[in-house]
DNA sequence: CGCCCGCATTAGACGGAGTCTAAAGTCACA
DNA sequence: TGTGACTTTAGACTCCGTCTAATGCGGGCG
């Protein structure tokens, strides 16, 4: 985690409480959280925090590529701190838990050149919907 | 497209003007288009036609199975009629366009049950990100 | 070490997208 | 054709996120 705070000292960022604050959080628990989730976890440790600063702070960290932005459903987006392992998700589609899962494969091979129409393709996402467990059970 | 209507009458759909017009929308033109966007071209052909109405339309054909929710970024959701022929979508990064894709391989079939957390998994939905020819060359 | 410029933060107003509600309208079966 | 249930409507409302203008503060320079 100081790692990552290395990493955008490196990068030019001014180091402040907030920001400090909002990495901690991210690094904390490796949820899903949503920028209001962060926001209250943050709020914890610096009362003063507001929530631009921490959408801010949000987009930054998306933009440098240290989180990843999951928008699973039509709610809030949630962000993920598991940026530097390539991975998926699952969501259940009853609570909308999320989980990262490591399909076997590649799907960016799986789609042919005559399928691209002249774009340069240069991500994938997949994401595996289904009921988890618990709701499952209910 | 009648075949739509049919479906939705054999269903048990009370048929009215307003969601024989929203049908028609859908079927018109084969691209995304957002609920709004619907909602204009609805406007259109009927004049009085509520946004509430093209919503509640909206989402109804899509709990049928007869239309796709499509959410590839954070702004509106979009619609696909193309429901039936399963297929992913590529989408512009930088100007939005979506088209339709069918990649050879079935990423279902990727995800391993190690990974499924004892989930019920029933859909994969594949985004392909990357830049068309037309913001390319900008 | 302390100043000062410019980047960061703040509160709250604002905007888009979608949902909800209660009242009015209309379909379709008998 | 009458009637009850299903639909539609307008607009208020919520949620999430963005923007703005004023204030605060980090940290390189003198």
């Amino acid at each position: 985690m100081s790692d990552l705070l290395e990493r955008l000292r490196g990068r030019g960022w001014r180091m402040t409480a907030q920001r400090r604050v909002v990495a901690e959080v991210l690094d904390g628990e490796h949820v899903h959280l949503t920028a209001d989730e962060v926001h209250a976890r943050a709020v914890a440790k610096l009362p003063e925090i507001s929530r631009a600063t921490v959408y801010n702070t949000l987009g930054e960290l998306v933009s440098l590529g240290e989180v990843l932005e999951v928008a699973t459903d039509k709610r809030a987006k949630r962000y993920d701190p598991n940026a530097h392992r390539p991975h998926h998700h699952l969501v259940c589609a009853h609570c909308g838990a999320i989980k990262d899962v490591h399909p076997s494969g590649n799907p960016l091979a799986d789609l042919p050149d005559s399928e691209r129409f002249g774009f340069t393709v240069s991500d994938v996402e997949v994401t595996y919907r289904g009921v988890c467990p618990n709701c499952a059970s209910a």
